[in-house]
DNA sequence: CGTTATCTGATATAATATAACACCTCAAGA
DNA sequence: TCTTGAGGTGTTATATTATATCAGATAACG
């Protein structure tokens, strides 16, 4: 399924697989998971929407874990770095990866009455075209929509 | 032409005019276009390039005029909500606008190593369309891309 | 002219993010 | 085996960006 963002899905195995392809590529490409890089990508996870540094700072320090900025900022630097969350720039928050496709990048629905966040995906060079009259390199892309979500249309104020 | 970010041009009359057409727009549509609001646009545009609140806030100061965060950022709000200026997500900053076409969303093009910004464009129903698949209804759009202008391809670091 | 909405000025504070430094650990090379 | 260096963690302190709130001023409009 393309985009699931905005339907019911089974959370747990959701959860796991993701964790276990994260772990894999790590293996295979020689990357540190890490305690706390993986705790923040499993919280991102279960949470399954954008969550800011310091909601993930309070879950750490209610697990006992060292809880100062510095460990959030740290370890979703690498986990956006190298793909496995995003940084969503209108809200200041943080998601979980859904999908990993090297010719898409990434769009994300955000939803300004239940703030739930789906994301969906644009091909690369539809939008590399453009910057291309201008003589441009794309190296990274920020598309964010902000709107009302399928749940929230009818009953959101205008 | 329908771009001239990373092209040299003739700045004191683009300022003017711009200056003159959000005037006549204001006008036209019952807006306020006060002092200080008129005075930070004007700010944007001579600068031409992204500037935080707390730069804009250094030169008001600067003027003698009032220079509390508010005062920024609530002349920003009323510019960006109607056009006139935009907010690069990526950089917290705030920039003129130099296009205006309902029909398009803006899309910038952002040098990390000269830290120029190039305002260009897409049509509004090219994202619209991945979005419609969700069922999501689109109100606002940020489309940001980070990478290398022209004028940098050559000399910057990789 | 009076009323109402909008805008401004000012203080305080919240929310987000980074700098800097000591220490640890683990793998690669001498 | 030693050692050395890169990358990771823990911590303190601080920088940067943004908002809440309330009192007073000004414009719009009947």
């Amino acid at each position: 399924m393309p985009n699931e963002g905005f339907h019911r899905h089974d959370h747990s195995t959701c959860v796991e697989t993701a964790l276990a392809s994260a772990e894999a590529r790590c293996a295979e490409e020689r990357l540190r998971l890490t305690p706390v890089r993986r705790r923040i990508l499993e919280i991102l996870l279960e949470e399954h929407r954008a969550l800011g540094a310091y909601d993930i700072l309070d879950r750490l320090r209610a697990e006992g874990m060292a809880a100062q900025p510095p460990v959030a900022y740290r370890a979703l630097e690498f986990l956006v770095g190298n793909g496995f969350a995003h940084r969503i720039e209108r809200r200041s928050a943080y998601i979980a990866c859904t999908e990993q496709d090297p010719d898409h990048a990434p769009m994300f629905l955000i939803c300004r009455s239940c703030d739930s966040i789906a994301e969906s995906s644009i091909k690369r060079t539809d939008l590399a075209r453009e910057a291309k009259h201008a003589g441009f390199v794309i190296e990274h892309q920020v598309l964010e929509a902000e709107g009302l979500c399928p749940a929230c249309t009818d009953t959101a104020a205008p």
